[in-house]
DNA sequence: ACCTGAACACCGTTCAAGT
DNA sequence: ACCTGAACACCGTTCAAGT
């Protein structure tokens, strides 16, 4: 069963087997070395598809982007605000999928190919409803920060989640100085992130939707 | 100069010597190690306030938000609109002194006493307006993405700025294919995260302020 | 209680060398 | 061009032992 010389590998196997890391053990446990060992390769080979570890972590973002329908957001039959909650939702769910691949984005620039086009792709939404593009920018910064900081609480919260259940329960607990905020909780709210990508439309002056 | 017998260290110096690695050489370079020997301890003594480096880095994240006039954003003499636009940009800059310091917000839930008070401050303050504390909740959480999603980029810029600094500058650049990326970025636009939160709270119908 | 020393099982990255 | 082996300079964390 041994192979023959080994041709190669593909940088897409790479990324894959990262995201099998991932998943498996979390995100702390990627390395260059682990990923390097699951295909087979010496940790030195693996220079050879990516400059650094960061060159890695980066590409696993786009991989996450490159997921998106980026056709069906630019669909002009169907309203922008529409396709625009499509999106959000879309991205904010393969997020979800990858639990922890959030800090990824945080730490280094959203400048990959498929992020840069996720952008335009806002721009465009927005200015083809007759938006000023001055306005479409700001539009489309603030829709990006929304869409960002949504997933990045719900990864962090998550994580949370996931830490408190092999934790030892506390007996009891302290009583809270935050009542509002507890009050708030018991309200639950599923639909907050598209509530909130909704209003933050309605500020920007977008037409509603039937 | 020698002191004498160690009497002891306390979390907040090592939060503060944490602080300092991470300005000097960046996120990557903070470790449990390196600050006990900035500290003249063992890494393992280290181990006796907290209990693993996540806990450290969570205190870091609990020290960024410290800083934030919480007293000022619950002062009812003040429109409350303008009171979270402070509140905003305090945090917005608080983070920009700590570049790099926004992962570790991605890194674990946010759950620290006071970034459980920044929320419930929040919460306060769309309530003392009249608003149902159900949509409160909805634009508490909002705000919260917004405001962080927002960092997040900012950090992420600022970065791929660092890094292009040092790497060599390519001879030609491909034709873009985000003519609109383009044309925005020259409009600028230094105030977009205070527009984008302005239509935000305008979408959830915050009254306008003089 | 607080700290040290030694150890375990890892890291990212570089460099010379092989084919 | 793609890969290996050996090495450098690190990591987080644990454990037994000291005072």
């Amino acid at each position: 069963m041994k192979p023959g010389p080994r041709r190669s590998i593909s940088q897409a196997d790479i990324v894959d087997a990262a995201f099998e890391i991932f998943e498996e053990k979390g995100g702390d446990a990627v390395s260059i070395r682990g990923v390097a060992a699951r295909l087979g390769l010496t940790p030195t080979a693996m220079y050879t598809y990516f400059t650094s570890k960061n060159a890695l972590q980066r590409a696993m973002v786009e991989q996450v982007f490159s997921g998106l329908d980026l056709a069906a957001a630019s669909d002009p039959s169907v309203a922008w605000r529409t396709r625009l909650r499509t999106l959000a939702a879309d991205l904010r769910a393969r997020f979800a999928e990858h639990p922890g691949a959030v800090v990824l984005v945080a730490s280094g620039p959203l400048d990959g190919r498929q992020a840069l086009t996720f952008g335009e792709t806002l721009l465009e939404g927005f200015t083809s409803g007759g938006m000023p593009l001055a306005d479409a920018a700001r539009a489309t910064a603030a829709v990006r920060a929304y869409v960002l900081g949504a997933i990045t609480l719900d990864a962090a919260a998550a994580g949370a989640d996931a830490e408190a259940a092999d934790a030892p329960s506390p007996l009891w607990t302290e009583a809270t100085q935050h009542p509002l905020t507890e009050a708030a909780e018991l309200l639950g709210g599923d639909d907050a992130f598209a509530t909130g990508l909704d209003r933050l439309l309605d500020g920007f002056g977008l037409p509603p939707v039937a």
